[in-house]
DNA sequence: CATGAATGAGTATTCATTCAT
DNA sequence: GATGAATGAATACTCATTCAT
């Protein structure tokens, strides 16, 4: 018997293993059809495994589908995060870096989006959903106001309508055949500069100053 | 007794009225519970009639449900068409007048707008929900090319970008318990000209001219 | 299309009487399998209708459980306690009377008595199960230590007794091919007969007095 | 370490040994849940083995539970059949003896009657305690018959009396919470001189005899 | 040998859909 | 035409059973 023992049939796997692939299963069959559309023979059917092994790994409908939202927004949190960090850096630049890490988990893990942000926020998660969004939405308020002095009453819908803005942009550029006449940088960095093309004055107008980004930034990253 | 009642506690009504009826309750019930979550029973109850009379009158779930998507689709188009209308003023006054009739469809007719972008934008009426996404761009596309004068290859991703950035502001709106701080203006318009307050100067500087809308516009409407 | 219409196909029957259906068919799929071993899917084929119908009129498995225990619960009570309802006669006669009742109720609706007895007192029925069968056998107790004069410390532990008793011998007389050797006569009536031959002295012992029915009693009924 | 320890945690023990560890487990909780409730995990958990080695040791879930039955019924049938041997003393005190054990059996092994009787009197094991019941009842016809001279044609449907008042006297004093007033005496005796009391002279009329256990029986046991 | 990991087959329950009246 | 009654088809979830290690 080789290493890699039979290739079909049952697969004894690492736990971990598995449960990251019912997870992905999960995560791309949510996106596509809902909770309520998802069933989950479709789960166990997308990751290629029997249906109480997906019971097994992730639980009853309700927990994996909690489970998904959950491990979504925590990378996204955290590529959003980490790239925000405080570098000492100028606030805009921090923001810019924001945006493109936020295209780049946009257009990089679509599903994992679609998950937290396309679901309605009625049903038994419209408690875990609105959490969530609110965390992400946050992340953009806090750095708006905090670094940027947006005055705070309307850093949070403005946060709103950065968020709709940048994924009205991800998703013409998914979705759109004509969208992939950007050259042969990295899009997520274009989608970036496009998206405070269009809000970066108005972002600026509120604070007042200057509209630091007209002026080029080192293209770090 | 007229013509219009029988013995029965049966209402007879007019083919249209019935239909009405009945698309009402749907628009009502998806929009609350979700495509799969909603049951023509409930609809029917709604609906106040019997589950037979719903399929008589709005076919399958299916066919239903899409009709209520054309119907509010129709209505929200319509009310934007018309705002939008050439009517000799400057393009952004067009622009913020459309503005205000799509964010006054949709804090009017809250349930339609859920049912069309909150409840479809997942599952079997995904293609549905983006044909009527793109003729809505579409619209806002040809304001700002035709309009404004912004460049053609960019016209199209800004215009997602601003009717994401609507939709997202919207969203807030509708969802967020703390969204009602506007005062007692309309709000249908104060959300524009938040809305305009984010994107406006970005799209002014696009099109090189001053930023017409930093001066007050007459309150027509 | 003459007036019993179809025969095969769908049914349209009243509710009372597919709810007996449902019920009937219940009863005998519990008494032969028990309550975890019975299926919603035997009930269903058992009484020849879809699984659908089978919850519109019976509920759930566990409502429809509740129910046959009570409906079989009330109709052996109701029998037994009209047979012995105090009609002026010697206590005896009533004793006669209504193990007559109890016979016969048990060789004309085995299922019922099996669903009552035979089933566990583990499980979420526990309760209910007990309940009546504390119900059944208080009516034998109350007879033994009412009319018949039984010191009450022992009536219901001889109550218990006398309700094996009874179940043993009928267990015989339905199960045992060599059992059919009564005579014409009726076999509740005989079976009776035959268990206060077994258990009528000791009882008479208990009380003090003589053995009545040793005399014949007239053969009413 | 002894040939019968390992190095990891694995107990190395006999087959035997074994096999019994698995049945009393499998006989604890089929009592408790009964058979189609019970589960092999909770088998295995119960008798501190993985699943895999209740198969190898009690084969298939009905092997198993079959297993169960016939262990508990030989135990039974050997424990009466040691009690009324002909050890040439008066047939009735064999009666007696034979009831003590019965009941000694069954309140000391209370998990094994319950087993037998209230778990599998019905599903697809009623044949096989059919079986077993009617080895018991033959013991009892033996001995009325044979020893005390009960009439043939009567013995047998007054043995199942007998069996079945049994039965149901063992059902009170394991189920009823009031059941445990009878003193400090050993409780199998007095249930057994309850029986006696009320079928006893019922009996004894059919011999035309005397009723010998009226009189003091030496308390041997 | 002993086990964790995996699955095929089944169960209770619901829902869109359609006859029979 | 309008409806109560009925059902076929699916769905979430579990369990006895068996490989692969």
């Amino acid at each position: 018997m080789t290493a890699e023992t039979s290739r079909t049939g049952r697969q004894r796997l690492a736990p971990e293993v598995r449960r990251r692939q019912v997870l992905d299963a999960a995560v791309a069959v949510f996106s596509e059809e809902g909770f309520h559309g998802a069933s989950m023979d479709a789960v166990a059917a997308r990751a290629g495994v029997s249906k109480p092994l997906v019971y097994a790994h992730g639980g009853s409908k309700d927990e994996l589908f909690a489970a998904c939202l959950h491990r979504e927004a925590e990378r996204l949190l955290h590529a959003v995060q980490a790239a925000a960090g405080d570098t000492g850096e100028a606030p805009l630049v921090r923001l810019r870096r924001a945006l493109r890490a936020f295209f780049h988990a946009l257009t990089t893990r679509r599903a994992g989006w679609t998950v937290l942000y396309r679901q309605a926020s009625t049903g038994p998660f419209a408690g875990e959903v609105d959490a969530l969004r609110r965390r992400i939405v946050g992340q953009a308020a806090d750095l708006m106001a905090g670094g940027l002095g947006v005055p705070r009453p309307v850093a949070l819908p403005y946060a709103h309508t950065l968020v709709g803005a940048a994924e009205g942009l991800a998703d013409w550029w998914l979705g759109d055949p004509e969208a992939d006449g950007v050259g042969d940088a990295e899009p997520a960095d274009v989608l970036a500069d496009m998206l405070l093309a269009v809000v970066g004055p108005g972002i600026a107008a509120l604070t007042g100053g200057p509209i630091p980004w007209s002026t080029p930034v080192s293209d770090e990253r």
